[in-house]
RNA sequence: GGCCACGUGGCCGAACGGUUAGGCGCGGGUCUGCAAAACCCUUUAAUCCGGUUCGACUCCGGACGUGGCCUCCA
C-alpha cells in the first residue's frame, strides 16, 4: 500500500514516491528557541512524528532520515537574552537561553510520545555553510550587497510565489511597511545583515554580522539531506515567506527547479476559538497543559482533528479525549501482550490516506465496541500513544500524602465492616465523608478501590 | 485591500452527488445495599441566499462569520 499525501506544491493529494526508497529524506522546520514551547508548537511536532512513523513502517526504521532543525539565531532571542541576562556577554546569554529552551522542547516532545528525529541540527553550528551559499548566490548574481546587507534578488528567480500561490503583484499590493532603503525591490529579503555591538555576530566576507531568517534551513537541509529531498514540512503559517524564500534560495543555489518533492503543511491552532497571541494573553504553554493532562491525551486530542484542518484547542475537547482514553484503558487488563502487534488494516489504510487520523480513531472505537482490544492497542501503539505510561502516571499523579492514604484505608475498613453488618447508614456516611475529601470509592469484586476525584 | 483555509447535531469530528459515520455529553435502563465502572437503549445535523442536477451537507456563484499569510516584524 502506498502513502498518499497532500502536496502544497501541487495543491492536491498525491501518491508518495520517494527519490530513493532505501533512504527517505524529510526536513521539518523546528522551533525558534526563544521562549517556552506552547501548544501551537506541539502540532507540527506530533503531526510530523506520525508521518515519520508511517514512513518508517513502510520503508523500514533505518531507512528514514528525519531532520528537524533548531533555530537558535534570531532577533527575538537577542532581545530576550539582553533582557534576562544583561550582565552576560551576548553570546553567552544567548547560549544560556537557547540551551534551556531546547532542553524543555525536547523533553516535551518525548512526553508527547514523539520519537527523536534522526538529526536535530542547530543553526549557529552551520553559519559557515550559510556563508558559502550566500557567497555563491552573490557570484551567480542572485543576490546583491547594499549597506552591509546581503539581499536576495527576488527578480532573479522566476518561480517566486508558486508554493504560496502568490503573484508578485499580489505581494506588492500587500506591502504596507516602509521598505528598507537597502532593498532594490520591496520583496527582496535579507540573507545576511550586519550586527551591532550587542548582537551576536560571525565573521563573513561582508563584515561581522548574522544570517537572515530562512537561510539556515537551506543550509542544513542541503547538508544533511542533499540538494533535493523528499518531504519538507512545517506549519502552514511558514509557507510564506519562510518556505517560499527557502525554495528561492536553495533552487537558485543548486540550480534546481525543486528543493523538495513534497511540501506538507499542518493547519493552524486556535485557543478556545481565538488566535493564540501574547497580547490576547492566551498563550498556552505546553508545560502547563502537560501538568494537567498526560502527553497521551494531548497527543490523541491533537490527532482527533485531521492535520490540515484548523484546530480549536479547548479545555473541553481535552476532557473529552481524557474520557476516551480512560475508557480504552479499562480494557488494558484484557490485552494479550503476546498477540501480534500488526497494525489493523483499516487503521493502516486510513493513515496512509493523507494521515486521516479521525478515520483511524473511528476504527479504534469500533475495535473497542467489538471487544477487539488487541487491535485497539496495536493501533494506539502505531499512533504513538502509550497507555501503559498513562496508567502509571495516574498513580503517580495522586497527590495524597502517606498519612492521608492511611486514613483512607482505615475509613474503608470501617465502612466495609459497617457494610458487613448491614449498617448502610454508617457506610454511606463514610462514603460521603471520603467524597468530601475528594476520594471516590469503587466496590469491586475483590475489594474496595479508591481514586481521587479530579 | 490582496491571497488562502474553514463554517456539520448540545459539544468534538469524518466520509460521501442519492445508503441514520464515529465519539463525548444528556436522558432512560441493566447491574449494585447505595454508588462507581462496565454494558444496553435513546439523541438524524449541515451559517444564509441563489444556481447546476431526477436528487446537494457534498459541485458552482454570492453574502455573512472565524482564522492564517501578506518579508526581518513580534
Amino acid at each position: 500500500m502506498d502513502i498518499f499525501l497532500y502536496n502544497s506544491l501541487s495543491k492536491q493529494k498525491e501518491r508518495f514516491i520517494p527519490l530513493d526508497p532505501r533512504s527517505i529524506k524529510m526536513y521539518v522546520c523546528g522551533p525558534t528557541v526563544y521562549d517556552e514551547p506552547h501548544i501551537g508548537n506541539a502540532r507540527p511536532v506530533i503531526v510530523f512524528d506520525l508521518l515519520f512513523r508511517l514512513l518508517r513502517y513502510k520503508y523500514g526504521n533505518d531507512k528514514v532520515n528525519y531532520v528537524r532543525n533548531i533555530t537558535d539565531v534570531d532577533d527575538k532571542i537577542n532581545k530576550i537574552a539582553l533582557q534576562k541576562y544583561p550582565d552576560l556577554d551576548i553570546n553567552e546569554a544567548i547560549r544560556e537561553i537557547t540551551n534551556k529552551i531546547e532542553v524543555i522542547f525536547k523533553d516535551t516532545a518525548i512526553k508527547l510520545g514523539c520519537l527523536e528525529p534522526s538529526k536535530e541540527p542547530r543553526a549557529t553550528e552551520h553559519v559557515t555553510e550559510m556563508i558559502n551559499i550566500i557567497d555563491s548566490l552573490l557570484i551567480n548574481k542572485k543576490a546583491y550587497v547594499n549597506e552591509g546587507h546581503v539581499i536576495f534578488d527576488i527578480n532573479s528567480y522566476s518561480n517566486y510565489g508558486h508554493l504560496s500561490n502568490k503573484s508578485k503583484e499580489d505581494l506588492m499590493a500587500g506591502v504596507r511597511i516602509e521598505v528598507a532603503t537597502y532593498k532594490r525591490d520591496p520583496l527582496d529579503f535579507v540573507l545576511w545583515k550586519p550586527s551591532a555591538v550587542n548582537e551576536p555576530s560571525w565573521d563573513s566576507p561582508w563584515g561581522r554580522g548574522r544570517p537572515g531568517w530562512h537561510i539556515e534551513c537551506s543550509a542544513m537541509s542541503a547538508k544533511y539531506l542533499g540538494e533535493v529531498f523528499d518531504i519538507h514540512g512545517g506549519g502552514i503559517d511558514l509557507a510564506f515567506p519562510h518556505h517560499e524564500n527557502e525554495i528561492a534560495q536553495s533552487c537558485s543555489y543548486n540550480d534546481n527547479d525543486k528543493m523538495a518533492n513534497y511540501f506538507i503543511h499542518n493547519g493552524t491552532l486556535n485557543i478556545e476559538g481565538k488566535k493564540m497571541s501574547k497580547s490576547a494573553g492566551n498563550v498556552t504553554l505546553l508545560t502547563d497543559t502537560l501538568q494537567n493532562y498526560h502527553g497521551s491525551i494531548v497527543r490523541l486530542n491533537m490527532l482527533r482533528t485531521h492535520y490540515r484542518q484548523p484546530i480549536d484547542w479547548t479545555e473541553r475537547s481535552l476532557e473529552q479525549t481524557e474520557n476516551v482514553i480512560r475508557k480504552w484503558l479499562s480494557a488494558a487488563k484484557d490485552i494479550n501482550t503476546e498477540a501480534n502487534k500488526e497494525v489493523p488494516k483499516e487503521v493502516h489504510e486510513s493513515l496512509f490516506d493523507d494521515m486521516n487520523t479521525p478515520m483511524a480513531i473511528t476504527h479504534m472505537h469500533e475495535y473497542f465496541n467489538k471487544h477487539e482490544y488487541n487491535k485497539l492497542y496495536a493501533s494506539l501503539d502505531f499512533l504513538g500513544i502509550d497507555l501503559k505510561s498513562f496508567n502509571n502516571s495516574i498513580k503517580k499523579d495522586k497527590k495524597i500524602s502517606k498519612i492521608n492514604e492511611d486514613e483512607i484505608h482505615i475509613l474503608i475498613e470501617e465502612r466495609n465492616l459497617a457494610r458487613a453488618n448491614k449498617d448502610f447508614k454508617k457506610s454511606d456516611e463514610i462514603r460521603n465523608k471520603l467524597e468530601i475529601m475528594g476520594i471516590r470509592l469503587k466496590d469491586m469484586e475483590n475489594g474496595t478501590e479508591w481514586e481521587q476525584i479530579e
